[in-house]
Order: C-alpha cells, then structure tokens, then sequence
RNA sequence: GGGGACUUAGCUCAGUUGGUAGAGCACCUGCUUUGCAAGCAGGGGGUCAGGGGUUCGACCCCCCUAGUCUCCA
C-alpha cells in the first residue's frame, strides 16, 4: 500500500469518527524555541494545555516533522529520519481512553476493504504504564490481547510529561513484530529492533507539580478536562505494509535512493558503507525538499543552518561514491514527483525550490574548491616536513573555518599517504560546542521569564479594538514590574500593564507599536512600548505620569491619532513598495521581512543582486502611480485555504491562525495577509522616496524607504543639497555630474604635476648639495634639507638621487618636515656599507635626538620625531658619529 | 546567539621582526607575424573594504563598522 493511501485512510478513518481533519501545520515551528515542528501534537499543544479553548472536541492530522537531533544516525539505522510524518487523532476534553484504544484497534486490524490497514492481529503486541490496569483492562475488553502481549513498562517509557509543571499521563503503546530472522523473542521490552514500534497514546490525565527531568516529579491530581494525544508513525507503517527493511525504501523515498545509486554507479545492497550514503541521500534530500517548500532558505543560522548542513551531507554523501558533479537538481526533482501526491503544493512552487537547492550546491561546490587548495598545502607542508600525521589543528581549521568536511579530509589525506589527528579535532570540536552551548545557556538564564504572561494568558486573549477606534475602555488585568506581578504601579515608576481591551497595536507583522496614553480615576500612563510576550496577550510597557494604577481598575487607552496615521501610511505604503518590487523585478522579490513605524518603512527581499538606480525610479514611479491613483484598501477576515486561492501573498517563516486577515489595496493590485493597520484609500500615503539598498546577506537584500512628509523633507533636502552644488559649481544641475567629473580629472592631474614639478624642483637643487658634500671617516657625507614636503617618499626620491651622484663610498643624509614633524633619511652606498656604516644604525641615532624613533634596511633608512627644533643637532650626531 | 577566516590593480591572487605595494591575465601604444595562436618592447591602472587608535612611520599591530565565506548552538 502506498505512503499516500495510507495517509488518505487515516485522515478518511478518523474523520468518520468525527474528528476535524485538520491540515499539516508548516514545518515552521510557531514557537520561537523550536526550530521545526518535531510532533504531530506540537500545533495543539495551547488546546492541551487549557490555555486556548479548543475550536474542535476532537481532531485528526497527518503532521509534518523535521527532527535532526539524530543526524549522525540517519542511515545506519531502519528508524532514523530526519523527515516524517506524524498520523495524530486529538480529544480535547471529549473521548478518552476507551475510545483512544478502540479506535485505534479498530484502524489497524479492519479489513482493508472497509477503510482499515488490516494488520495481522497476532503479530500486535501492546505496552502500558505499569500501574495503569485500567489500559490493560480495555486492551483485553476491546481487542482480546493475550496478557502475554501486554508488557508493563515503567515512568521512563511509558509516561508522558513536558518535562514541566502541565498536564501529563500514561502512555500505551503499539508495536508489530517483524519476526524471528528480525531479533530475540520476549516483545518490545526485549528486542525494540524486531518489535517496531508504530503508534504511541498517549492519555493526559494529570497535573503534573514541579520536578527535575521526565521522571522525578509530583503528580498533583487529576486534569478536569481529559485529553487524547496520539501519534503513529507513518513512514514505520509503510514500510511494514510495504514489506520493505526500513523508512528509506518506502515509495516516497526509495526512487531517490535508486537515482542516487545510478549516478554513482553502485549497486544498493552491496557495500554497508555506500548503503549507509544512499540512505542519507534519500533521506537528506526529501527534508531539504520539505524546508525549502515551507520557505525555508539556506543559510548560516538557525533553520537556514539546518538546511544547508543536509543538503551539504548529500553532496558529501555523494562525493564520497566518486560523483563530483552536480546532482542536486536531478535528485530533488525526483523527490518531488514521489511526495507531490501527498503535497501538491511542491509541484507549483517547485521552480523556487529547485533553484533555491541548486544554488545551495553551487556555493558548496566552490566552498570545496577553495576549501581542496587549503587542503593540498597542508598536506604539502606536513610532508615537506616529512610528517605522516595532518594535525587535528589543520583538519579543524578546513572545516570550521573553510567549511570543509572532516571525511573528505579523511578520505584526501589518507590518499596523499597521511593519517589525520582524529582525537585532536574531536577535541576541538567539543570545544566549540561546549562555548556555543555556555553562551546559549547564559542567554536562556538571562532571557525573560515568561510564565508572568502565561498566567495572564490563562485567563483569555487581549481583545483588539484598534482597528475601529482610537479609544477603548478596559480593565486592568495585571500588572508587572521587573518581572513579577504586582498589585500598584505607583508614580514615577516603569513597568508593564495587562489590560482585557486595547486600542493600542502591539508590535508586530513589521508594524511598530503604537504611541499613546492609558487613563483612569486617578492616574495617567505614557505608553513607551506594547508587545505580546506570549501569543494572543498584550502587555503595554508604561512609565505612571500621575497617580498610581493599580489591578481591576477601569483604563482608557488612548492612541496617539498623528502616530497612528503616521503607522498606516507607513504600513500600506510597505505593502505598495513590496507590490512595486514584484512587478519590476518578477514575481520571486517576495518580502523576507520588514519594519514600519510613521515615516519610514525597511524592506527585506529575496534578491540577489544591487538595484539599478534607473530600477530604483521604476519602483519609486510605480509605487507612487498606485498612491496617486487612489486605490481603496479593504480588510477581509478568511479562511487560510480561501486565502490562499484568493492568490495573498504569505510570507515565509511567518505563521498565521487559521482565520487570517486579508489586506487589499486596489483589488488584485496588492493582497497580502497582514495584521496591521492600514489607510483607508492608498491617496492617503502621500508620498513614498526610496532611500538606501543594500545586501542582508546572501539573496537578500535590504530596501528603505521614506512615507509621507518624511518622503517629502527627504526629496526637498536632496533638492537644496543640489542647489548647493550647482551654486558651488557654477553650472545648471544637469551639467553637474559632468562638471564634477572633470573637476576630478583636473584635480588628479594637476596633484601629479605639481609632484612631479616639485620633485624636480628639489632634484635640480642636488648638485648644489653634492657640491658642499664633506667627506667625514672616508666618505662623502651630504646633507639636504628639503623644508616642509607632503610625504614620506620624496625624501627617498632625493636620497636615491644623492648618492647616485656621490657615489658608492657615501652617505646621504636627508631631512625634511612632514607637515610639523621632523623627518630623517639616511642612504649608504654600497661601499660605505661594506666598510660598516649602517643606515639603520644611524637613523636611529638621529631620531632618538628628535624624541622618536626609525629604522630600515643598511642601504637605506628613515626615521622622525616630534621636536623640530633639534633637525639640526641630529644631523650632528650622525656626522660625529661617521668620524 | 557564539566563534573562525577573508576584503590589495578590471579579474585571480602574492606581499613578516611595521620602513620604496607586486605577479599572472586583461587593457593601451609600438614592433614582429600571410592569417590564427602568440611573441618582443614600453605604458596606463591602487583612498591596500570604511572609520578610529598605537607609532617618527601602518597593507602589516589594536579597536569599531560593513560585506563575503564558514563552523557550532
């Protein structure tokens, strides 16, 4: 049975049994502490835990997962993927253990003809919590286990907990036994190789209190709502039901697998270690497939981070079978045909995805090359020094520093004959690791404490009111200061307020927070900031202008009507601009992220090159026709999915609810989902000036722009800078460019003219200087004072010149101010030199006269000091000590 | 978020006790060659990423900023 019928059961199974199909949530976690979405049940985690109430009683999924904290594993065994797929059924308060089990059951052993997996009954072997006789009990009522495929496992196992104070419970689990030739008899407890397991329930119905770990902790009592988490794994499922040895060779990996081995020319199952290659392929390459179509981009951090290591594991995986072309794009375009019935939506972006991969091989390919030469030296230098060892030093700078893998390194050098240091770059690498994980434990330790807000938010969801007035009237819900929860704010001090309404926007979608005031009886508070620490709760940051505030009063908030405007102009004028770009430069100039607040606006976009100035005009004209053409803008409330054929742009690594808010401006002309707050009619903008573009790094780039009046004060201040220029210039502004550019070339040429004039100035004075030349100890001393000169190289040009004349038994001593500062220069010819005068030497002489210091080489030296007043005792100290 | 490396002529890169910024290719001029490929001679081209500091003096040492590459979390 195919991966994407079993997928298509499941979701058909539980929804005949009222469960709300809900699609797979992005790869991109919501929670900012979690890179990726790790479990099925990480997008219902706010139903579970009470915070939210849940919209539906029960829910069935088929999640997308990325996990990688195994990474190194992937291949070696049949269990390890980075990418899967999480079956999950949900109660919410609604049905509980019975019906977990029942259904469970019910799904896996019902003939396929009626919707079922039909799995061989006996082959099912079952696991509880140990002292939950309650799941052995519907084990043996509903499925008719034989006890001696129910095994007791203990806390470690079988119950499940966040690892915090929350909800928490028992757990049973499915296993399917594969069969002897698989491992030893005696059920999952003893062999979990041969007994696989594939569905997890977990049944929450407890409050767990405050501990350390999974499982020394204090069980509270019972939850007043009970819940149902499930997980089966399915890419386990298929390959039992395929009848295949692990996840890699199921149908929606294996035909990268295979692509793989014809393009290295190897046979699958020959070698353990080429199997163990192709394996991470299939496997690297499906996740990478996976992120890009969620809009995720490689890069060096986070996500990025993780996305670029498996795509350079593929191409390592691949060199190390001797394919040095590339081949990403081959096996990527593979991997979508096999994933694509599951999701489609890769088939129609798959122009992005492919690019983006294939760029990514493309800077890796070249990070290789670079990386090959520093490789070949160091090996050149450890033989040249007839060492057989690379140094740990040298493998770990190639990789951390060059990006060089640590088995191509081990694979070249032992071809060159050397052996590398592996404990010594283990021990750096810990090393590294170790400073990274320090300084993100500082960062955590010193971060904010968010249960504050948790508990607020418990409570219900800060209701919004800013989008139709200014002013509201709410009630103050908490209040917070230096991070705990307090009763009064008094006068004069900082801190933060939890109100049930607000008018006020709290920062973000790129919009800064509102300006503004929050009265009551007896007290009145400046807004300083309004930020939403935790989803769906707003807390205001105020300083107390008057009064004191204190908990359940009644407030108003007031928003600062200019700031607002200001906000609105900025804001729509961003979903302008990003309009203006997808129209000038294509369709693939989709905003990164932005940041709006009155007047100015910053704009991140995928590309990758600088904009042209006659590109900025398009953009600037564009933009402003759609102002001037006064194009309403309209909000709609809908559905993600009705968003999504309605054709509004989404941004990547954003995340929204499942009721998203539409922006229109002009219809069709810009529709994007967005929370902020917007104009009424684009007219209303007045007024947008691009200013800076810049990189953000690679394929992004950085576009700022100023809105309204600001746009305005910034043309009239580039206009009065023009004025002054031409003014200065003496030519019409169109003649300015022109002007200043000859202005230039005159300059330059007169600056070499004028050195070249003074240069021959000087020389013309040589034979003046040759003749007052004394001979002092042997040789024709001269000395030149050339006055005040402009740099240091002109001293030189006439020391040169000097002793060309004097000849080779000579010293030429030349001094000169550079700007205030006394300089001296001393050149030997090479007969002086052989007879033991220094130039060096007697630099150093002349200049600690001066109060400073020099040097060079024996034919040549200069030095300088401070005190020009002292030229001419230095000069004398050379000659004394030439006598 | 924390590290490492890099930034020098149009391009690819050299440049150590801090003391005269170079090579190859490309470009321009002349010569040579039936032509092509090239050869010979000469020449132009540099705020040494930007800013600050130390120093008599900084491509070089120190600090800050930016860009590029890279590893780790």
């Amino acid at each position: 049975m195919k991966t994407a019928e079993i997928r298509r059961r499941w979701l058909e199974f539980f929804a005949s049994k009222q469960h709300t199909v809900v699609p797979s949530a992005s790869l991109i976690s919501e929670d900012p502490s979690l890179l990726f979405t790790v479990a099925g049940m990480v997008p219902f985690i706010p139903y579970m835990s009470g915070l939210v109430p849940a919209p539906y009683p029960r829910a069935t999924s088929v999640q997308k997962c990325i996990r990688t904290l195994d990474i190194e594993e992937v291949g070696k065994t049949t269990r390890h993927g980075t990418f899967f797929q999480m079956n999950g059924n949900f109660s919410f308060g609604d049905y509980f253990k019975r019906e977990a089990i029942s259904y469970a059951w019910e799904f896996l052993t019902s003939p396929q003809a009626k919707g079922g997996l039909e799995l061989n009954p006996e082959l099912l072997w079952v696991t509880v919590y140990k002292d939950d006789d309650e799941a052995i009990e519907l084990w043996r009522e509903i499925a008719d286990i034989p006890m001696a495929r129910i095994q007791r496992l203990g806390m470690k196992d079988n119950f499940w907990s966040t690892g915090q104070p929350g909800p928490a419970g028992p757990c049973s689990e499915i296993y399917y036994d594969r069969g002897p030739e698989y491992g030893i008899e005696g059920g999952p407890e003893a062999d979990d190789n041969r007994y696989i397991e594939i569905w997890n329930l977990v049944f929450m119905q407890y409050e767990r209190g405050k501990g350390l770990g999974k499982d020394d902790f204090e069980i509270l009592g019972e939850l007043p709502k009970k819940n149902i988490d499930t997980g089966m794994g399915l890419e386990r499922v298929a390959f039992l039901m395929q009848g295949v040895e692990n996840l890699y060779e199921i149908d929606e990996v294996r035909p990268v697998l295979d692509l793989a081995a014809q393009l290295a020319n190897k046979t699958y199952g020959a070698l353990v270690e080429d199997d163990v290659r192709l394996r991470v392929v299939a496997d690297h390459i499906r996740s990478a497939l996976m992120l890009i179509g969620d809009g995720v981009s490689p890069g060096n951090d986070g996500r990025g981070y993780v996305l670029r290591r498996l795509l350079r594991r593929s191409i390592r995986a691949m060199r190390l079978m001797g394919v040095n072309e590339p081949v990403i794009g081959k096996l990527i375009t593979v991997s979508k045909d096999a994933m694509k019935d599951s999701y489609p939506e890769l088939e129609a972006d798959f122009k992005r995805i492919i690019t983006s991969a294939v760029a990514e091989e493309e800077a890796f390919l070249r990070t290789l090359t670079s990386g090959s030469l520093v490789l070949d030296q160091a090996i050149a230098d450890v033989k040249s020094s007839k060492g057989s060892i690379l140094g740990g030093e040298s493998a770990f700078l190639l990789h951390d520093t060059y990006g060089f893998p640590i088995d191509l390194t081990l694979e070249i050098a032992e071809e060159a004959g050397l052996s590398v240091d592996r404990d010594g770059f283990t021990s750096l690498m810990t090393e590294q690791r170790d400073r990274a994980k320090a300084d993100a434990r500082e960062k955590k330790l010193g971060g904010t404490d968010l249960s504050v807000y948790s508990a607020f938010r418990a409570l219900g969801t800060t209701k919004f009111t800013g989008y139709e007035e200014l002013e509201s009237d709410g009630k103050v819900l908490g209040l917070v200061h230096d991070g705990q929860s307090v009763k009064v704010l008094s006068h004069g001090s900082v801190g933060e307020i939890i109100l049930d309404t607000t008018s006020l926007y709290a920062e973000s979608g790129g919009q800064a927070a509102d300006a503004g005031t929050i009265r009551g009886e007896g007290f009145e508070l400046e807004v300083l900031d309004v930020q939403k620490p935790v989803k769906g709760l707003v807390s205001h940051k105020v300083l107390v202008r008057s009064g004191e505030v204190s908990v359940n009063s009644k407030a108003v908030t007031a928003v600062d009507e200019d700031w607002r405007l200001g906000a609105c102009q900025a804001h729509s004028a961003t979903h302008v601009l990003h309009a203006a770009l997808r129209q000038v430069l294509g369709p693939s100039a989709l905003q990164s992220g932005s940041y709006n607040k009155p007047g100015y606006l910053r704009l991140d976009f995928a590309w990758n090159q600088a904009l042209s100035i006659e590109t900025k005009s398009e953009l600037e004209e564009v933009s402003n026709l759609a102002i001037r053409r006064d194009l309403a803008v309209s909000s709609n409330l809908m559905s993600q999915a009705e968003a999504k054929e309605f054709g509004a742009v989404a941004l990547f690594g954003e995340t929204y609810d499942e009721l998203v808010r539409v922006i229109q401006i002009g219809g069709p002309w810009s529709r994007e989902l967005c929370g902020g707050t917007h104009v009424s009619r684009s007219s209303q903008i007045g007024l947008l000036s691009l200013g800076a573009e810049a990189s953000v790094g690679s394929g992004a780039r950085r576009i700022e722009a100023f809105v309204g009046m600001e746009a305005f004060r910034s043309l009239t201040l580039e206009r009065s800078l023009v004025a002054r220029l031409t003014d200065l210039a003496k030519v019409p502004a169109a003649a300015l460019e022109e002007k200043l550019q000859q202005t230039f070339e005159e300059l330059r040429n007169v600056q070499k003219r004028l050195a070249l004039i003074e240069q021959q100035a000087l020389q013309g004075r040589i034979p003046a200087w040759v003749a007052s030349a004394k001979v002092i100890g042997g040789q024709k001393v001269a000395v030149a004072d050339l006055g005040i000169v402009d740099g240091a190289d002109v001293l030189r040009t006439i020391g040169a010149g000097l002793r060309a004349e004097l000849g080779e038994a000579s010293v030429s001593i030349v001094s000169a101010l550079l700007a205030d500062k006394p300089a001296v220069l001393v050149a030997v010819g090479s007969a002086a030199i052989a007879r033991g005068v220094k130039a060096g030497a007697l630099v150093k002489l002349a200049s600690a006269v001066l109060g400073g210091g020099g040097g060079g080489k024996d034919d040549m030296a200069q030095g300088g000091g401070t005190d020009s007043s002292k030229l001419s005792l230095a000069i004398e100290a050379i000659e004394k000590a030439l006598a």
